[in-house]
DNA sequence: TGTTAAGCGAGACGGTACGTCGGGTCTTGAG
DNA sequence: CTCAAGACCCGACGTACCGTCTCGCTTAACA
């Protein structure tokens, strides 16, 4: 999935030529969308012979896999204060990203779709960390007893990360408005019904 | 994005060729997924001319759609009871029907993502319908006073929605015992948060 | 070798594609030479796309065998008179014919040798046409008693034409001199050394 | 054409690395032809880098080139006696030569065709000599009395050269026989017509 | 009943991207 | 300065699929 760096002997791999790729990637597959970007476009925007994306990843798809995955590692993660506002927080980080990446997420989820080895790809590099902070924050709502004990996590992530990945799949908005109508759903739970 | 027929004069179109290619479609992409099939294969399976369906349809992604957005339509709702047995009768439905179509689904949504018209007409015709049937067994559970009359009911229906397509989409199980947590999750609401 | 044609059912094959294709192969390649000559620009100078050119030979090399195996047929061969002016004009002919495409005729001679099915066509439609207006030729000296009746004609021929191949594949002018002066050694032979 | 070496201060070139690559290049040459040859196989096959060879060569068809020119020079050229005897050594000896080398040579020229520089440097290492020793043997001949001294030496070089190249290059056998032929050929000549 | 206009299977067409290959150059660390 | 290794740029190769087009044939509905 990475690229293959085992260098003995031999002229180095360019160190740049991989960011660029990525970068020339993910700048082109936002801006218009992964079936509408070749491998030579993303090559020249990069100022790297194609041959050379050849060389680190083994398809269109893995590359720009790499691309967008790469991404989700930044996720400055500031928790703490009443669950409703970093769940906000991180909603809105979330969104922001996406506002620019929207396109090209949408994208290669498409393409997940079709490889298993893939689709495993993207939910460890770029679902399962966005989860696991959702997981610790409502864990904290927990300690801090603005949640119920009794609370599914786990169905509540997927309650919440599916809500706007599925806006998100259908091309509606992802704004602050619709950020804290969500955090507002998480809080307004209880135990058992009535 | 259904076959045109305003036909006077010249012979008739086949009218078994229509539904044999949507069966066709149907098959091939939920066992190869929506890439791998091609215009060439679904004609041939269909025992029919490859122009024959772009005559009823504009491109292999309208068609493909609609082999799928055909089942859609045939959602029974049988829509009385407890509000958490209606959730879980509509969910196991929809589940069921995920079992077969699953990887057609999700390359749908995939090749949805580069097309906005293509989109919105699989929110139209394949969406809507069960946020719909969502949304009245929501808001019975509201009348029957089972559910907060102050719900987001359309922030819930998306959560629930949401949630099952995440799974759906990260090729995660959708059987049964899911369908009763997530309907556990709409219960355990209540109007204001702490 | 030639381009297939047993069309039942379905379009059919444009017939100006094939001859344009020749023509561009055979204006291109006397130009620039095989090596430099791809399938892209032989296409788009024939106006036509590149998988069209695929659809007639399977390779560029067949292509452009084709493309100068071709003119060979239109020898026209005057046939009359003394040996040695039937000589000239034969050669000046073929001399001729290979000034424009002398280049094209080497490359082709080059690109022969990895392919033994091609060598093999590129004598038959191409050598032995000409060895048999030679041999023709030198048979009516014979008969005209312009030439011994022991001369090895086959051996004659393979030396004429070799001859002047030779030059050709060194780069070596062939002129009219030469024409004149090949002819001449054909006649200075007899039966007995000595 | 062949090795630099002017080499002072630093490594010494490693002198078993020409002879290797030329006699890699004459294996792989003779064995699979130019084209199907690669500066890869030849260096891998001399176990040598592959730049080791493009430090004496300039490039693969130079190397090649020098491969087979390389053996010209031990043409052991035994003038003497009746001419008929010389010529049917020569050629025999040159046949010999070409029995396993013929692919190779044939694959030559038809690289020389799309670079004058290359072809004028195969004429001048590879053609010339051996048209030498021919131009020898038919002026002794002519001295000895045993051929007319009107002959055009120049053109019955050609011819008998240009003979079995020509067969050489349609993949024709060139065996003692054919020598014998070739050598009586030129004998039955005489200066003037009739 | 014969015309006519459209549907139909087959398959060629222009276009575009794919992933692979080879040539010749450049760059490392080791000798 | 050489060497082996191997990355680099370039550009061609042959394949696949898309959506369109065009052939000869078939098939109703209209005249």
């Amino acid at each position: 999935m990475n690229m293959v760096d085992t260098n003995s002997g031999g002229r180095p791999m360019n160190s740049e030529a991989g960011p660029a790729l990525l970068q020339a990637a993910r700048e082109l597959v936002a801006e218009y969308g992964y079936e509408k970007v070749s491998m030579q476009m993303i090559a020249d925007h990069a100022g790297v012979g194609r041959q050379t994306a050849y060389r680190r990843w083994p398809s269109k798809a893995e590359l720009v896999l790499e691309a967008f995955v790469a991404k989700a590692d930044r996720l400055s993660a500031v928790e703490q204060g009443p669950v409703v506002e970093m769940l906000e927080r991180f909603l809105q980080q979330i969104f922001h990203g996406l506002e620019k990446d929207g396109l090209a997420v949408r994208s290669l989820i498409a393409s997940a779709q079709g490889d298993p080895a893939f689709r495993e790809t993207f939910y460890e590099r770029f679902i399962k960390p966005r989860d696991q902070v959702l997981a610790r924050i409502l864990k904290q709502g927990v300690d801090q007893g603005e949640l119920p004990a009794s609370m599914d996590l786990d169905r509540m992530v997927e309650m919440i990360h599916g809500a706007f990945w599925y806006r998100l799949l259908l091309g509606r908005d992802l704004d602050e408005r619709y950020a804290k109508q969500l955090a507002a759903m998480a809080l307004g739970y209880h135990s058992g019904a009535r």
